[in-house]
DNA sequence: CCCCCAGGTTAACGATCATTAACCTGACCG
DNA sequence: CGGTCAGGTTAATGATCGTTAACCTGGGGG
């Protein structure tokens, strides 16, 4: 019995938020349409969260260091580089295709973080993408590290266009097309 | 003499409005700043406008209908399905290049814009897509139209990258490798 | 039994913003 | 010379938003 837990009262009001947040942009959702989100009205949020900016900066805290976390770990447990690189293109796919909203919040919305946590995201984003960059280079010798870092990037880039896709196709086939086209796009 | 012609004053705005919508995004920059930019103040940008939201669309509607113009150019131009792919990929890598924050404004921004052309921006943009998207079943029979379409929405995810990518590379090496990648992503 | 307090409610406040109103000015045309 | 008009200006307006204040309520521990 693994204590699936049901969601704490936060949580719920974060995944609400995330999606609306989604939909319409941080600016573009009101803390009224927020607490109707969660059944419950308005300034009632702030028995949870000092601020609107706390909550978006809780959610994109928390999934960058959740990103980060698991990719090292991928990569300390992949046999060489080649495999490392797979293994993070794998993790990413499947984090982006079960938590679209977040995606789409974390490279729109970044920016309307207060300062503290916008600092704290960059780093752990420019840490996780360096991760990658560190396999590339260690997978093809002779690539710059400008380059390098460019490449992950683009990957995430490409990666992150998951959630935008429209459903044409099932999440399956879209997690292996995406897979594939990163890993082809990264030489490896 | 090919008449460079002195920009008009709605383009200067129009400019000035891309780099602060980039940097801030549209609801994170007032009109006040928005006149400030262009050395006049806040209200006199009705005299070229009629709203925030025109302004928005026109720089939107603009790019998307260049980016569609000039893709069909060279795809109708273009010997081969490969070559048309090759194309369009060096075409859209050297737009983004020149316009870094048009790009970040139109796929971060448009749903801000008014229903109107929002419509007509989403309707650009999937001509657009769907022009890659053509070109790639052309190439590789088989290909499904859902799969296509999610491919071709990858590599525009990868290639808008662009923008966000710091400066330890030249713009020449950037676009050598962007282009290289995506085509490589595309299998062709 | 009573108190407390977590977790709601509605009303009010102050700031900000897009937009409009009212007014000014200088260049150009007849 | 006189008027008009494009293109500014500042002040005012109305709406909306995030946040705070003040108040209520029901259930659990001393």
């Amino acid at each position: 019995m693994t204590t699936t837990a049901e969601p704490t009262r936060r949580e719920q009001i974060l995944a609400a938020a995330a999606e609306l947040f989604a939909a319409r942009g941080f600016h573009g959702v009101s803390v009224s349409e927020l607490g109707a989100a969660c059944g419950i009205s308005g300034p009632a949020l702030y028995k949870h969260f000092s601020s609107k900016q706390a909550m978006l900066a809780e959610m994109l805290v928390s999934i960058s260091e959740e990103l980060l976390a698991v990719g090292r770990e991928r990569v300390t447990s992949a046999p060489d580089p080649a495999a490392a690189v797979r293994a993070l293109v794998d993790w990413h796919v499947d984090f982006a295709l079960g938590h679209r909203p977040l995606i789409i919040v974390q490279d729109r919305d970044w920016e309307s973080l207060p300062e503290e946590a916008r600092a704290q995201v960059r780093r752990l984003q420019r840490q996780y993408v360096d991760l990658l960059a560190t396999q590339l280079r260690l997978l093809r010798p002779g690539l710059g590290h400008g380059a390098a870092h460019a490449s992950a990037q683009a990957a995430f880039g490409l990666l992150n266009s998951t959630p935008r896709a429209g459903h044409a196709i099932s999440d399956d086939d879209l997690r292996t097309l995406l897979a594939e086209m990163a890993v082809a796009a990264l030489g490896a």
